[in-house]
DNA sequence: TGCTACATAGTAATCATTCCTAAACAGGAA
DNA sequence: TTCCTGTTTAGGAATGATTACTATGTAGCA
């Protein structure tokens, strides 16, 4: 996207935000990027600028535009929360590999007819399609896993068993 | 589904997992369950039964029947993992209120075509549609927070705002 | 410029999950 | 049937992301 400071002082505005410095430069990463960063990401990213900055913060002024609906949280697992501040509708592609996420946006997935079979008063007000599957480098290193001398399945180091999420 | 502990055993046998009572149990909570329960769900239901059980073992029980593809975790939020033993095809429907999942089988969503503009080299294994809303008693307590006469918005405390997860 | 409510930062607390260890047990071999 | 061995269990401790609390700082309005 590539927002300056001052388009971001203006979004903020409009939405009735305060404009800080580090709030802005939260924003500013998490808009200027694809990776779907964390909370420590966005903290990394910004410190260099901020050094006295907070992770409480970072995770105070996520919630803030999060409630405010610049920023969205986006699950690929239940283990740590990534965030995206793409407002367009669009859906994810996941690497269960080294669990990068791709943004995809596919018109013909925009316009999913509502499913059959639910209760009659449940409100549908959204929907996202997950694909899952592997990138190029992640599938690389599984065949020369699957195909390792050793024969020894990585299950043996106790509870770090990974299956296919659903 | 319900399961016998007999046809169990059968099953674990199958897969060549050891087949104890405890997680013979576990197995069948989650089976004959559409609830889609989280670890402690679980330990709550089978404890009664196996009084020294140990959450402990739940995890573990999970993390090995997960490997051996017969439970699935599903992903609502990054919160708590929430695990489903239904193993056909299937898609769910999100309560945003109250985080009930409930489960879509509609042929239509099963054959989504692969998405476009995805690295050549990305291999896509499966892919789920997660559908979010709100079920008829959440939206009623919604209608009522919307006009409830302080007009308070429930922000205020502190920070536990909750968001449309994307 | 001064006020006030919201934002920040630091520290402590919480809570799901994982790790470690010793004892118990399932399932195959004798 | 009994014994052996590797897996499973239970308990307690550790981890790590996130939330809570609180004092101080500051943005934005009057």
């Amino acid at each position: 996207m590539n927002l300056s400071l001052n388009d971001i002082r203006q979004k903020f505005r409009d939405c009735g935000l305060k404009s800080t410095p580090q709030r802005a430069s939260i924003y500013q990463a998490l808009v200027n990027s694809t990776a779907h960063p964390t909370a420590e990401d966005l903290f990394a990213q910004v410190s260099p600028t901020y050094p006295m900055l907070s992770l409480n913060t970072v995770y105070y002024t996520l919630t803030v535009l999060g409630a405010a609906g610049l920023v969205h949280e986006v699950n690929i697992g239940h283990d740590r929360a990534r965030y995206d501040a793409n407002l367009s509708p669009h859906h994810h592609v996941i690497c269960q590999g080294c669990q990068d996420i791709i943004d995809v946006m596919d018109s013909r997935l925009d316009s999913l007819a509502p499913p059959t079979g639910l209760p009659k008063d449940f409100d549908i007000t959204s929907y996202q399609v997950a694909f899952r599957g592997y990138c190029g480098a992640c599938r690389q290193s599984q065949k020369s896993i699957a195909t390792s001398p050793s024969g020894q399945h990585p299950v043996s180091s106790y509870r770090r068993i990974v299956w296919a999420r659903v």
